[in-house]
DNA sequence: AATGAATGAGATTTCATTCAT
DNA sequence: AATGAATGAAATCTCATTCAT
């Protein structure tokens, strides 16, 4: 009794060390030079029980992209928690994802990549589940600031949280890419373009001015 | 006499038909998969021709992405012309950016991936040289308009640019992986919500409001 | 008592699921293509298990071809029943021949493959065993026609019913690859090819002509 | 001068060195189981090299087979001058179709192979030239005969040829399968059973007889 | 008896890059 | 300047077989 619990588990804890490989792997050499080998290696398997748990290199792919998003979800879940109402739950939002970034700049080049490709031939089930959390999140947070009466009642919520997502990405992407010059040129630093970038918004939703 | 001078016309002719070449190869395959083969195959050259104007795949690859960046950068020199003032300039920019995208899709992934890719290794006198350059129009025109009255005072030029330059392609980007989803879900077209980011950005700069 | 014989059975059984199965996924995908695992799949037991019915996938796979030749020779037996002498039974045979393989083409591809490949590492008693059955009918039913005076007392009955054997699967081969070329660029059909090497062979050993 | 003409005879003398690897590896270890790695090794060459050159494993198969079928009909050939009538033609192709296969017997799988894979994706024109040829010179031998009268005129051509073609085969193949152990139990050779297939054929289209 | 996770050696193929001519 | 043959390292994925439970 339990015995095939306690192996349902195993396999679970099995599929795991290979994704924590996959991500060390993948973090420290980039996803396209990565190779099967490289993880199997790390994950001290052999490259054909890979395949048992993944049937491809893009699917193990897409699960690091996919854990990115939960945990990024997960910062935003904690963030909203104890705010008062709608705006303050989107300034909330906005710093969460300013913070994730900060401490999970891993996940940043796999979420990208998620945007970036073309999307086919992946399971149907899982494919964008994390993203339409991500932004269903900011979807119904700003109907409820709408509600509440924290959020200027004329803006679209859809609108406004696909817009916010688009932008904060941008945002963090060029940062990503341009930041350091950016800095050295005009010593401005990452974190104010981002947090000039939510502000824009909170500014412009904010029902009290 | 003149004969260097042929010369030296020749073979910039000749990288030129290289990077038509390899335009054609790359938009209509997709970059990751396009290889030198296909590239040599299509200007009739050899594959070895390839390397005396190229020192690799990336550096020919970024040549495409720059000419995007300088095309990019006519349809802006062409939308300011005409305008009276800085905040007009910024929005005819905006507007030129959405065009261009519009009518050249086929440069969306080449400066996406620009953007993406880590950027190590490459020539570094060319590396950036046309995001500079579009950088550079906004942060210009910004300038312009608070000199002239158009724009307020009290905003930022450098960021403020970088945030209109970041937002936009995160739009962009994000309406390329989920624009046909959000208007299915929503009924909200693509254009609609680019506009709706420009003028996000117009309203917030607008001297006059 | 009695335990043990049923479990004789029952493992006797589950060697035929196996069989089955084997033969359905062989039969549907060729053999070459085919893997233990679709085989396992199809009968519903771990891959595993196959390996404590047979040793090996090559094993298994000869146990197709011996069924085909015990089917085949079942084809054999009925079509000599009554048939009042030997040379009306080499007649039949043949006959019985292109029935079997018009019904059970799918045994022509196993029954060639165990022609084409080289033995080694067969369970030496399995090894041709059906094939002794099935030449061995050709030459009793010769020198069966011998005897009774129906076939020519000057043929050599293991020369004759090895030729005989040998021309009728060669036939029934050429005819698998080249068969709808023949009848395209000639217009004669396999049946009549066939018939054709047959009386050959009749007409050869016939002692009345 | 001469020097495109000499760099195509070194290109074709290179692909020749790969066919006559190819053909040493293939002939010692049997087809399935030789690996390009094999092939490469053999002859000296990278393996990308043997992709220049033939664009998969299979082409460079057939290019055995292919050989095969040309050596073959030189034997055909040879055979056939100073033969006077279409008869002593045929039996001269059938000896020397014995003769082939016990001085080539390495070709002996290749060709067979070649028989029986399905044939798909194959290169047209090369695909079965070579046996056309072969079963053409059978074809038009018959005629011949049946034209000087040393052959009945009252056999197919086509059939009949065919029939040969097959019936060879078909005892070639199970001579090299049973051929040994048929000796061991009766004691005839291998060549007596050839010859009495030929003679089978010659006596039953003997206008003499 | 049955399982099924794990193996691991390989198979085929690709392609950016080099270099002798 | 141009060639294009050659490279060779890798990359992805497969599958018969084993073995601890």
């Amino acid at each position: 009794m339990g015995t095939a619990e306690r192996k349902e588990r195993e396999k679970q804890q099995r599929r795991n060390d290979i994704v924590n490989a996959a991500e060390k792997v993948f973090f420290s050499k980039g996803f396209e030079i990565s190779t099967m080998d490289d993880v199997a290696e790390e994950v001290e398997l052999s490259k054909g029980t890979l395949y048992l748990y993944f049937k491809s290199k893009e699917e193990l792919f897409y699960e690091i992209a996919k854990r990115g998003g939960e945990l990024l979800d997960k910062y935003f879940k904690k963030a909203i928690r104890r705010k008062k109402n709608g705006l303050e739950k989107v300034r909330a939002i906005g710093e969460a994802f300013i913070k994730f970034f900060k401490e999970h700049n891993e996940y940043h080049e796999a979420m990208l990549y998620g945007h970036t490709k073309r999307e086919d031939g992946m399971d149907d089930e899982c494919k964008d589940c994390e993203k339409k959390k991500g932004s269903d999140v900011f979807v119904n947070t700003i109907i409820e600031g709408i509600k509440d009466g924290s959020i200027k009642k004329n803006i679209d919520p859809a609108i406004t949280a696909f817009l916010l997502w688009g932008h904060t990405m941008g945002v963090l992407q060029l940062i990503a890419s341009k930041g350091p010059m950016i800095e050295k040129k005009t010593g401005i630093k990452s974190d104010k373009l981002l947090k000039h970038s939510l502000d824009f918004h909170y500014n412009a939703m904010d029902a009290s001015k």
